[in-house]
DNA sequence: TAGTGGTCTAGACCACATA
DNA sequence: ATGTGGTCTAGACCACTAG
């Protein structure tokens, strides 16, 4: 299910030898990721067929079959009867909502608007270095931004991207934008956001806080703080949003 | 991923036929849910092989496995390789933590420890009997508990049972009962939770709940509210959880 | 040693999309 | 008509478990 990084991963395809440390389909799986991560198909892009996927690494189709059944089942591809199989995109409006869990109590989910309040560069605070895996004071994009569902600021997100990775990110390219932001991030900034862990708690509005999202001072908020991971389950991306929950809701399924 | 009733479903298995509404292998996981259902293998029970299976069902071996493969991605079956195929139980420490979400801050998850507040029968609110698809008034069991972790009390769970399946449920049996709920519920009553659907918000405490979770009056809680179902999406519990999220928090994971 | 699930293959045919 | 993914089969062999 998640992208693991289980193995050495030799690149010969020999048959149930035993001096193999994974399985075939893993390997086959691991050499996708590898391409995807590499740009060789960029999101939204068909990828080549079964077949031919299965005579380049000089396998059966039906070992390439199930290693893209599982990047298919992690949401990295997506499958498409009759047409290919395709590179996933935060653009198409199916993957909307695969990452954003606040939805209305009473009907439909509403495409989400943002005013971007601030962006700046500044160097990483030692919590937010060590979640994205840098040194404390290594160069950060810093983005605050409020999220209006029908209207109303429900979310006020304070966001921390790696410098290196966002180096032309500015709050007009920001307001120019309209859709979502990791459809942007990876179109201008070759960083595919795959997986993200969360951790949720209820806190009180501080005064600031609660004057952006107008609400009184002290008001209990869903607070989520997010870390983001691409390809090779590096952290891109350190999330902390407060969302009011009066007609909203976090929305979630255990299986 | 979910337990769908996704068709008719013939019990004829014929080859590529196109008269049949679903492919043979959904047709095989619907029938292996329709015997776990019946009871025909209780929790933690070893199912038949494979090629038994296949037998039964005049198939062959790949098809079961791909039905089979369903039923475990979906947590219904538990696969030990040279061992064979078994029910999936509440009671193995694996499945502790599937849907209990909320985790210390620091440090390893802990096991849970539940004292029991109160257990009566009552007659359905409307609220709770729509989600229970029950008739308002119809009998349910309402049972009020605290979940300590490390000692300290954490969630205050208000929860509601249809009456009709959990007919023998007092609080000295629970009382008695060590261990997971749920897993008491699969044992004793037969009932086996199979998903869950939360929807999560911040709210302050109030005066009676401040004093069970030993907290200030309007402290922010994270409130979690669960529908759990069982075969079939039939709805069998009603879930509602006031958290202290000052040490603890509800963690998940996105993909 | 025997039985189980796990992997891999090769080939047939179906369902869907497009030209 | 052609090419794609989706289903189904049959058979081989591997890896793990237990008697």
């Amino acid at each position: 299910m998640t992208v693991d990084v289980d193995s050495p991963a030799e690149s010969g395809a020999r048959r149930g030898s035993g001096a193999v440390f994974a399985p075939l389909y893993r390997q086959i799986k691991q050499l996708l990721v590898a391409s995807l991560e590499q740009g060789e198909w960029k999101p939204g892009e068909l990828i080549p067929s079964e077949l031919e996927l299965a005579h380049r690494f000089q396998v059966s189709q039906g070992t390439v079959r199930k290693a893209v059944d599982e990047l298919a089942a992690a949401n990295l591809l997506v499958r498409r009867q009759g047409k290919g199989t395709f590179v996933a995109t935060h653009h198409e409006p199916r993957a909307q909502f695969r990452f954003l869990r606040i939805v209305p109590d009473a009907g439909e989910a509403v495409p989400a608007e943002s005013r971007f309040l601030e962006c700046r560069r500044l160097k990483a605070p030692a919590e937010i270095a060590r979640q994205l895996q840098l040194k404390t004071g290594d160069p950060v994009v810093y983005v605050r931004r409020l999220l209006f569902l029908s209207g109303k600021p429900v979310v006020l997100d304070d966001i921390w991207l790696p410098g290196a990775l966002f180096k032309g990110l500015t709050s007009e390219r920001l307001a120019r934008y309209h859709g979502p932001l990791y459809g942007l991030f990876e179109s201008e900034f070759d960083t595919r956001m795959i997986r993200a862990q969360e951790q949720l708690r209820a806190v009180a509005a501080d005064a600031t806080v609660a004057r952006l999202l107008q609400v009184p001072k002290d008001s209990p908020l869903l607070l989520v703080d997010r870390v983001s991971f691409s390809y090779g389950d590096r952290p891109v991306e350190v999330r902390r949003g407060l969302c009011v929950t009066t007609a909203h809701h976090y929305r979630n399924a255990l299986y």
